[in-house]
DNA sequence: TCTATTTGTTGGAGCGCTCCAATGCTGTAA
DNA sequence: TTACAGCATTGGAGCGCTCCAACAAATAGA
């Protein structure tokens, strides 16, 4: 199971050591003929060069270090989905492991990372306190993904979340609404700038802002309608915290035999795959998550290869999908 | 930017740099002044060990190399996280990168992961062929998920898809129905399983059975069942080829005027988030994926420490999950 | 013709670590 | 006293590679 090493191929090639890794690194300046005998000798013995040995020596590192929060959240994949394109395009390779959403571990994690000493760190939701971001962010140039730092040494990639609440009441507005409610996402990260971004917009249209405590889940969604229920005078449309939420109100609007969207328009937030089941079809907006995933990869190459040494902090826009349970007030 | 090593540690706490290693792996024969003294001088210089000259050294590996053939299915998402909880447990790290259901890109990003020496390798849902498992195989203790091999230098483990149908039928047979019909997965993986369990149960049970081909979507799902509605006599019961197909059958029944599960139990096969949803509430068959993960971590560690030479081909069992879409015969 | 320059090739030092044989040391038995 | 453990500690070789200075051979310029 011992592997040829570049020894074994210079031998059997005829060359030296140093000529193999040149011919490795593709260098221009090997004669096609030795380059062949080279070529030849390393495809015979079945060698590939060890990548470890290669990052030592040359005191450069192809590795990239991605710590995920919380690798059950189909979001994070699809992030992680995106960093590795770029990675793949760029001749990297993901180191990858998970924080478990505790700060201790997520700790631990990131040492574990930073001991391979990679070009470069991704973090993903990271729940640790800021004085280990950077710390981090002192050993390896550092990306943060769904999070913000005001950190100079950070790049940041983040979905606008207060954009995208607006877009949701704006379509609505532009439907003739003007009642419309939000169910809010409580602890949820993301969650307060999604209700800023209501609350913002709403007021933009002089309209009153109609919070109702909820969660990130259905059936924390189905509970906050049936609140609201008992609450008086109905709004026409909500602005529901995410996808999971949104369902869960559609399903106790439906058991309290409200039509959506007849009576009642309802936006989601994530474009999840569940949004867009026919089955569902929910109108909600789109966090551009795989290119959440690139920039973010994209910033860490950057900064690897120092093309760029100041912070970038980019804000991506959420868009509107429209589908099938909003519709124009009745 | 440069991280102290070894070196600078020995000469701060005045002692060898052999001595600061011997301290670093925990050795038991180094008296407590000098650990203490390496101990100190390795936090006040901020110094952890280099992973990968440590492993180029001592000529053993950490690394577990994990390729996902796609990262975007939250099937091999909760494979990986089964892998890296068994992984931090036992002291590894996953390195990781994507295929992209391509072989030739798999096939290089297997090269790729072997480039680091790595202590075991771990295929998810690998489409390249058996010559290049066999190939990867020889290089790496290696270990196949979700997709079966007969080689003898192969782990495996997978999800047992025959004995899930079987378990849908059985349930379906238990609640007096006779007329089940099975949407297929066409050339999704582990259709061709999920269809002959379905076939076997119903002939165990001296049924005959009735294959409408379909795919592993909701469109193809309500696809089918519009095309069944049009073929004479109705099942009483469908086998959906997953979870979202069984949502897609189940909107084009309820257009169809037909209720679930009062007129059609359905069942889907995964057990998605979707299909937890209250919303949809779908008796379903759960894959224990985070178990597979689990799993194959664990046969790839046991190989990784020699304490396994046979090759274990694990079939695990998936369970029943009886929500709403299915009830007794009327 | 002889000296410069270019081109292709090589040996050796060194990346940060581990591991082994060898060292000095203290304590105990003869 | 000498011999011999037993123990903590150390120097050095070496893991597989890169990179640099040095080199021989071929080419160009005078």
């Amino acid at each position: 199971m011992t592997r040829p090493t570049m020894e074994d191929v210079a031998r059997v090639a005829g060359v030296s050591r140093a000529l193999v890794s040149l011919v490795m690194n593709g260098s221009p300046k090997v004669s096609e003929q030795r380059r062949k005998a080279v070529l030849d000798a390393a495809e015979q013995l079945g060698y590939s060069p060890h990548a470890m040995a290669r990052s030592l020596a040359s005191r450069t590192s192809t590795v990239l270090g991605v710590m995920v929060s919380d690798l059950h959240n189909a979001f994070f994949a699809e992030v992680v989905d995106g960093i590795d394109e770029v990675a793949q395009a760029e001749g990297f390779e993901l180191i990858i492991n998970t924080g478990g959403r505790s700060p201790a571990r997520e700790r631990r994690a990131v040492n574990g990372l930073l001991a391979f000493r990679p070009a470069g760190l991704a973090l993903l939701g990271p729940v640790v306190p800021p004085t280990t971001l950077a710390e981090a962010a002192s050993q390896a140039p550092t990306v943060l993904v769904a999070r913000s730092s005001r950190l100079s040494t950070l790049d940041t990639v983040n979905d606008d979340g207060e954009a995208g609440s607006g877009l949701a009441v704006d379509h609505l507005v532009s439907l003739g609404h003007t009642e419309i409610a939000h169910l809010d996402g409580g602890v949820g990260s993301q969650a307060p700038q999604r209700r800023r971004g209501y609350i913002a917009a709403m007021q933009r249209h002089g309209l009153t802002p109609r919070v109702i405590p909820s969660e990130y889940t259905d059936i924390a969604g189905a509970k906050a309608v049936r609140q609201l229920l008992g609450q008086g005078p109905l709004p026409t449309a909500l602005v529901a915290a995410n996808d999971f939420n949104a369902v869960g109100a559609i399903s106790a609007l439906e058991e309290a035999g409200l039509r959506v969207p007849q009576d009642m328009s309802v936006v989601g937030y994530d474009n999840t795959s569940l949004a867009g089941l026919r089955h569902v079809s929910l109108t909600t907006i789109d966090q551009p998550r795989h290119e959440i995933g690139r920039l973010a990869g994209e910033a860490l190459v950057q900064r690897v290869r120092g093309e760029r040494t100041e912070p970038v902090k980019r804000l991506l826009h959420p868009s509107l999908v429209v589908r099938s349970t909003t519709q124009a007030r009745s």
